[in-house]
DNA sequence: TGGGTACCTTACCAAGAAGTGGGTACCTTC
DNA sequence: GAAGGTACCCACTTCTTGGTAAGGTACCCA
């Protein structure tokens, strides 16, 4: 198993500089809305209305341009159909989930370890 | 293994839903600069110059605020020795290490896959 | 006395992320 | 004919993130 950053380089060579495409790639899968919205759609395919109601809090605008983000890198796929009323549908394309493959781990560890990790933000007085 | 939200709610309960803990932790290790210091520190104990060059790019300003923010945490530890010049150095804790453990498998993914994916921006017209 | 090193902190400000509220198009139902 | 559902887009405003620059300490060297 991979275990440190230097062992990355020594496959994929001076990744992670600055100005580095994997720089970039990061800072869209890992944003604020990026990740929930892809986790949203580990549970299968949603629509627009259900996406809302699943990543509670997010507002049409940030839902918007999130999916148009990530459907430009290929991470989901968008599908409408010219009924009435309209209806799309948003789901993982092959890469998307490649990446979520990788990702869930990571975030069924926060799952169980957030707890923990914000009490010790509070006796750090970082509440 | 684990496949989807629906999953991980099953035995963690309903998280990631709006002010929930996991949100915040999520904010904090998949911030920008959270994500590069951590990872820098796969490869072992390093001192405050020292981060400063492997993390190319970051602000003093922002290397102190991510590394405190990562220290209340409990994901780093801080130990700084009483010398002259002073000498601090920042490693990752057994927590830092558990999330990295998780953490490492998807950047390795990034790192192999970034190209590809700009790509498809580029066609889908968003370079 | 002046500079150099190492590790920060603070004040200020700009850019970008994100929230708010409105509008569109089309058809259905009341 | 008015209201409502679906899937958006746009303009405006606010808030957060992050950069710049300056200073601060505590010592050593010349």
């Amino acid at each position: 198993m991979t275990v440190s950053l230097a062992e990355i380089r020594r496959t994929s060579g001076e990744v992670f500089t600055e100005g580095c495409p994997t720089r970039v790639v990061l800072d869209h899968i890992m944003s604020k809305w990026g990740v929930l919205v892809l986790l949203a759609l580990t549970d299968g395919t949603l629509r627009w209305g259900e996406l809302r109601r699943e990543v509670e809090g997010i507002s049409e605008k940030m839902l918007a341009s999130t999916l148009r983000q990530l459907e430009a890198d290929g991470f989901v796929e968008r599908t409408s159909y010219p009924e009435v009323p309209p209806r799309v549908e948003y789901e993982l394309t092959d890469r998307g989930r490649e990446l979520m493959e990788r990702m869930l781990p990571l975030v069924e560890w926060v799952a169980a370890n957030a707890g923990d990790v914000l009490k010790a933000d509070l006796i750090a007085g970082r509440g």
